[in-house]
RNA sequence: GGGGCGGUAGCUCAAUUGGUUAGAGUACCGGACUGUCGAUCCGGUGGUUGCGGGUUCGAGUCCCGUCCGCCUCGCCA
């Protein structure tokens, strides 16, 4: 019987949950609560659709069957009005059944009605559209200024998929931590009211009042005192935490954002990341439990997702695909051709054989040619299409991409074999010899690019393989797809862009050296891997970390190779050389980017749409309307004062 | 800090070469209607065209400045 089985979102106030009921529920007298969706009013008959976070249920308001209502103002009800209604369920005529919906199959004839919340006579217009109609519109392209949507944030957090990934995230969150859990990990919390970290961007100050001209800083991350938490013995510990950077914003940067923060003691690389593929596996198949009613597709591709991930040299990365987080939805590999190329005349030639100096004054080959086949290519690009590649290298400093269209069979000859924008350079040697490296038939387009600087060529071959891919449609061909890997055996450092001759730490600098390179840690400082790891999914970087460097000889040597005087090591990680005295024991860990996993997991470009108040990309909240001007009363109490008077607000 | 796009009714958009009283959909208000599902039909309210200045007989439209939003480079793991 219906009744007897208790909703377990039953209230004081309501029965059951809107988005619950069904077949199960005929005959039943409920109580429900929602706001007003959509109405359908004809006259004496009154459809409404209730709307909470679980769902939808039409409700029906029959006004000659029940006088009453009227007298309760079933005629004025308006959109996003919060009702209380009583009735009963009852199937639907087979003909008004609603599969789309899962509560389409029943409806509630209403006895009796009660406001609980109505939208005042003054209030003419809602500020923005909400609800269901909020969804359909912004299908359809009309999507409501974010700005506005952002002010009225309440209201916008009425739509049912912004519900829906916000409690996606949830679900992705809840994960993690019965993951850790299980696995032993121990949820600490480290301190906001910090000192500056060493990541290495802005900081945002907090000013301290007990003490004239210090400031704390918020943690750019928790790093250094996850460190800390491994000397202080928690071998296992993790962390859903947010993070402060006061750098300028973009759709997948927030000020304020959240790291899943992890370390272990006494472990290898292996050891983290089978922890973390446990980890994002687990979130990805809970994720598509919530996916699986509506969106089936996308579920089963979350549910394909299986430990352990591919791994990926940073070598092999940036040779293949041209970045270290390569996109591997889908095939198109680089091939380097530099040796082809050294045999050729012209820019090949000189690009690919040209040599430079490296730190140290050791000379080195450093250019190189770098080939991408196309398959079955050549009818899709047109000579402007070809002519457009040269704006995506462009900001690598290369002028422009080279290209071949293979037109004829092995044998034919110049013009028969195949059309270039190489002129005279391409020999039929030459053509031979790039089609022979990179396995190009007739159909084919291949495409070319040298450079004096071997990373500089293959990264740029990387943004061309993108560019392609994305112009072919293969980047988003299975949406449903996730392409989880590891990049892994990153360089230690890279050259200081702000010391000539100097050397800056390609990820922290507690990155610990790989074993086997130690020796090169002098003579050769950038030949030097380090065992530092990111996660990359589907081209995005969702987080990295590496084992650390734990004893303080180690640490203090690095710290002297990055140019930090013994004074400055003190200043800024004092605490932790000296913890590190005490005997830090080994370890390493890794921290997630959960606004962006959550917002892939969404398929929404922005992890505004995964943050429940956001900001907009200038930093502020146009709800709250922060950040605001102090009162200079305040200020003194804090011992600063602004150096330029804020200008006057419009 | 640089570049691009945008800002017109509560919301989404239109407005010819600078030319009549700035339109439409939706929302809202009023009316009709018992099986709808973005209900339908009829009528109506609603505008400092982001802000400031300029050119012009005349500016939503052209010019200068400025503010705000989004995207992006720099920056940022």
């Amino acid at each position: 019987m219906a009744q007897s089985e208790e909703s377990s979102f039953r209230t004081t106030i309501r029965s059951h949950a809107l988005g619950e009921l069904g077949k199960k529920h005929e005959g039943a007298q409920v109580t429900l609560c929602g706001w007003v969706d959509r109405r359908r009013d004809h006259g004496s008959l009154i459809f409404v659709d209730l709307r909470d976070r679980y769902g939808i249920a039409q409700i029906v308001l029959d006004l000659a069957c029940h006088p009453g209502l009227e007298k309760q103002g079933a005629s004025t009800i308006r959109i996003e009005e919060i009702l209380k209604v009583q009735g009963k369920v009852r199937l639907r005529d087979a003909e008004s059944v609603r599969k789309e919906n899962p509560t389409g199959e029943v409806e509630v004839e209403v006895s009796d009605l009660v406001f609980l919340a109505r939208v005042p006579q003054d209030v003419k217009n809602l500020p923005v559209p909400t609800g269901t109609s909020a969804d359909v519109d912004a299908k359809k392209g009309k999507e409501t200024d974010e700005e506005v949507r952002m002010q009225f944030r309440y209201l916008d957090l009425r739509r049912p998929s912004l519900q829906q990934r916000i409690m996606l995230r949830h679900r992705i969150c809840s994960a993690f931590r019965s993951w850790f859990d299980s696995r032993g990990f121990v949820d600490v919390e480290t301190p906001f009211l910090t000192k500056s970290t060493p990541e290495g961007s802005r900081d945002y100050l907090v000013p301290s009042r007990i003490h004239p001209g210090h400031f704390y800083a918020l943690p750019q991350s928790p790093q250094l005192f996850k460190q800390l938490l491994m000397v202080g013995g928690f071998d296992r510990y993790y962390q859903i935490v947010r993070c402060f950077r006061d750098e300028d914003l973009r759709k997948d940067r927030q000020p304020e954002f959240t790291q899943l923060d992890l370390e272990m003691t006494f472990v290898t690389e292996e050891d983290v990341l089978r922890e973390v593929e446990g980890a994002v596996e687990a979130a990805c198949h809970a994720a598509a439990s919530v996916l699986e009613p509506s969106e089936p597709a996308r579920a089963k591709g979350l549910r394909a997702v299986k430990a352990p991930f591919r791994r990926i040299t940073f070598q092999e990365a940036l040779l293949k695909y041209g970045s270290d987080k390569p996109d591997l939805r889908f095939a198109l590999e680089i091939v380097d051709v530099t040796a082809e190329c050294a045999k050729a005349e012209g820019f090949l030639k000189e690009a690919a054989t040209a040599t430079r100096t490296l730190p140290g004054g050791k000379a080195a080959l450093g250019g190189a040619a770098r080939a991408l086949r196309v398959p079955e290519s050549a009818e899709k690009f047109s000579r402007k299409d070809l002519d457009s590649l040269a704006s995506v290298v462009s900001d690598k400093g290369i002028k422009g991409v080279a290209w071949l269209k293979v037109v004829g069979e092995k044998g034919a000859k110049g013009k028969d074999r195949a059309q270039t924008s190489l002129g005279k350079l391409a020999t039929d040697e030459l053509v031979e010899a790039l089609l022979a490296a990179v396995g190009g038939v007739k159909g084919d387009l291949v495409l070319l690019i040298a450079n004096q600087k071997e990373r500089t060529a293959a990264e740029a071959m990387g943004l061309v393989r993108l560019h392609v891919a994305e112009k072919l449609g293969l980047r988003e061909k299975e949406p449903a797809r996730m392409e989880f890997v590891w990049a892994v055996e990153f360089p230690l450092f890279c050259e200081d862009p702000n010391r000539e001759g100097g050397y800056a730490p390609e990820s922290h600098p507690f990155t610990d050296p790989r074993p086997e390179d130690m020796d090169k840690l002098e003579s050769d400082p950038l030949l030097v891997r380090s065992r530092h790891y990111d996660l990359v999914l589907n081209g995005t970087e969702l987080g990295s970390g590496s084992v650390r460097i734990h004893t303080p000889e180690l640490q203090k040597r690095i710290f002297g190779i990055l140019g930090l005087s013994e004074e400055v090591q003190k200043r800024r990680f004092g605490f932790l050389l000296s913890a590190f005295r005490y005997g830090a024991p080994p370890h390493g860990g890794i921290a997630l980017g959960v606004d962006r996993f959550c917002a892939m997991l969404s398929k929404t470009p922005s992890i505004r749409d995964v943050i429940a108040f956001p900001k907009t990309n200038r930093a502020t909240d146009p709800m709250t309307d922060a950040p605001s001007i102090a009162e200079a009363e305040q200020l003194g109490e804090l011992h600063i004062q602004a150096c330029s008077p804020p200008p006057p607000k419009p």
